[in-house]
DNA sequence: CTATGGCACGGATT
DNA sequence: AATCCGTGCCATAG
């Protein structure tokens, strides 16, 4: 099994720990144009699919002996192996096999393969030609671009067993994928969350009043449904904040934490959280995403031809290679960091990852840091510009795991949700307290705020019970 | 007069 | 050193 050589791990010149700090800094997308530019430049670099021994030209995968001719193989220096699903198990760190699926890491072959490895166990293995053939007709968009009786007809299968096929695909991962459209696709979402009266006006909303809804005309929806505008701006903002329209363009979209980037991009996460597939008790399954797939290394070639060369030449030659040493040791170096901090933070915060926002538990990038022995400003660096796609499908920044105030918020909303008339902030403040959690006033507010809760004077009465709907 | 939001300060975090 | 966060004080809206 693969396994990084801590040895050569070290930060042995200022330059490598240049490197390895800016490297960290990158979102794995960033980091896939930094992996190909440097391909492109240096010579010394190269990225291969198979690691073959030299002597027998059988596949090594990640061994360094020869399965076949049992040779030990010549160190070929620094080496590392990039697999855009590269998972491993939070605990123990060993690695899960690879499924041998092969599929390019291009985004759109890159959903079929993230699809249709949610839905192995499922599907029988026409029904997996079938998955395979209504999801590369999909649109740009993640949409059926052709109706199920036609797809029914070109792939010589009943229409219902289309129609379920494609059920089951939009009920995984990107959730409203192979939906007929945008609306089809958040009644999707909807569908899978419990249900709630939030739930309940939402699904007559995006129903009944979708174009209003894009129109923002909430004062008509709410007067037609006859629902507080108040509530029904709670309501759409909800949808806004954890629903998302176009499922092929990211999992789904938090708006919450998007203050600060643009709401407009969704970007591909860098790591993935989910249940174990065939365990749903079982640990976790961590996938932190490399940028390519295969094995980056120093061109052995090249590294023989610069030594054998005479010196004139190789000057520059050599100064190529050193870079590429360089390059691909900081590579390792962070992904070995990624996986330590994912490991770590996935342990303490399993809870939070399980079972929701409230029992994140505050915790700071630097007992992080003490925790693996590195130095805090790693983590942060590490932390930075990163996104996480978490099993219950949303997509939040990785820094969302070092919030200090994401449980409290969790507790105000619940307060709000279950109060029978409007309360303060003092009110809530206090009932807080009486949970063992104490916050000011003022803060109650803030997070309020955060959580776009409306204050108590504008809140209006809970109408509980079913938002009628003719 | 009460509930809130703005501003600013100090301590913690990055 | 720069930034973020919780809080207190104060002005203001209702």
């Amino acid at each position: 099994m693969f396994q990084i050589q801590d040895q050569s791990l070290r930060p042995l010149t200022t330059a490598h720990l240049a490197q390895t700090m800016s490297l960290l800094n990158l979102s794995n997308t960033e980091l896939h144009e930094k992996v190909i530019s440097e391909l492109a430049e240096n010579p010394a670099l190269e990225l291969i699919e198979e690691r073959v021994c030299p002597l027998c030209n059988r596949k090594l995968g990640s061994s360094v002996v020869c399965p076949v001719c049992s040779r030990k193989v010549p160190d070929e220096g620094p080496i590392v192996f990039m697999s855009p699903r590269d998972s491993y198990h939070p605990r123990t760190g060993s690695r899960y096999e690879q499924e041998d699926l092969d599929l390019e890491p291009t985004a759109p072959e890159n959903l079929t393969a993230h699809v249709l490895q949610q839905l192995a166990s499922d599907l029988e293995a026409d029904d997996r030609q079938l998955a395979y053939y209504i999801l590369s007709s999909l649109d740009d968009d993640g949409f059926l671009a052709d109706p199920p009786a036609l797809i029914a007809r070109a792939t010589r299968k009943t229409l219902s067993s289309v129609n379920e096929v494609i059920r089951l695909i939009s009920r995984v991962d990107p959730v409203g994928l192979a939906a007929s459209g945008p609306r089809d696709a958040l009644l999707i979402q909807l569908e899978l969350m419990p249900p709630c009266e939030t739930r309940t006006i939402a699904e007559s909303i995006i129903k009944d009043y979708f174009k209003e809804l894009g129109r923002k005309e909430y004062e008509k929806i709410a007067a037609d449904m006859a629902v507080g505008s108040a509530q029904i701006r709670r309501v759409v903002t909800f949808i806004q904040d954890n629903l998302n329209p176009y499922p092929a363009r990211a999992f789904w979209g938090s708006g919450r934490h998007q203050q600060t980037a643009d709401p407009n991009v969704f970007h591909n996460p860098d790591v993935v959280i989910r249940k174990n597939q065939n365990d749903p008790e079982g640990p976790l399954t961590v996938e932190i995403f490399a940028p390519i797939s295969g094995w980056l290394r120093v061109n052995p070639l090249f590294r023989k031809a610069v030594t054998s060369s005479d010196e004139q030449a190789s000057e520059a030659w050599n100064k190529h290679l050193e870079k590429a040493t360089l390059f691909v040791k900081c590579i390792q170096q962070r992904s070995n960091t990624m996986q330590q901090l994912m490991s770590t933070l996935v342990r303490m915060q399993e809870r939070f990852i399980l079972k929701g926002d409230r029992h994140l538990i505050p915790i700071t990038r630097a007992q992080i840091a003490d925790e693996i022995g590195v130095h805090e400003s790693t983590i942060s660096r590490a932390v930075a510009n990163k996104s996480v796609a978490l099993p219950d499908g949303r997509m939040v920044p990785l820094s969302l795991f070092f919030d200090r105030s994401l449980a409290i918020r969790d507790r105000i909303k619940e307060i709000v949700r279950n109060e029978s008339k409007p309360l303060t902030d003092e009110e809530i403040s206090e009932e807080l307290h009486n949970d063992g959690i104490k916050v000011a006033r003022r803060t109650v507010a803030k997070y309020r705020t955060i959580e776009g809760i409306l204050p108590a004077r504008l809140r209006q009465q809970k109408q509980d019970r079913a938002p009628l709907k003719a």
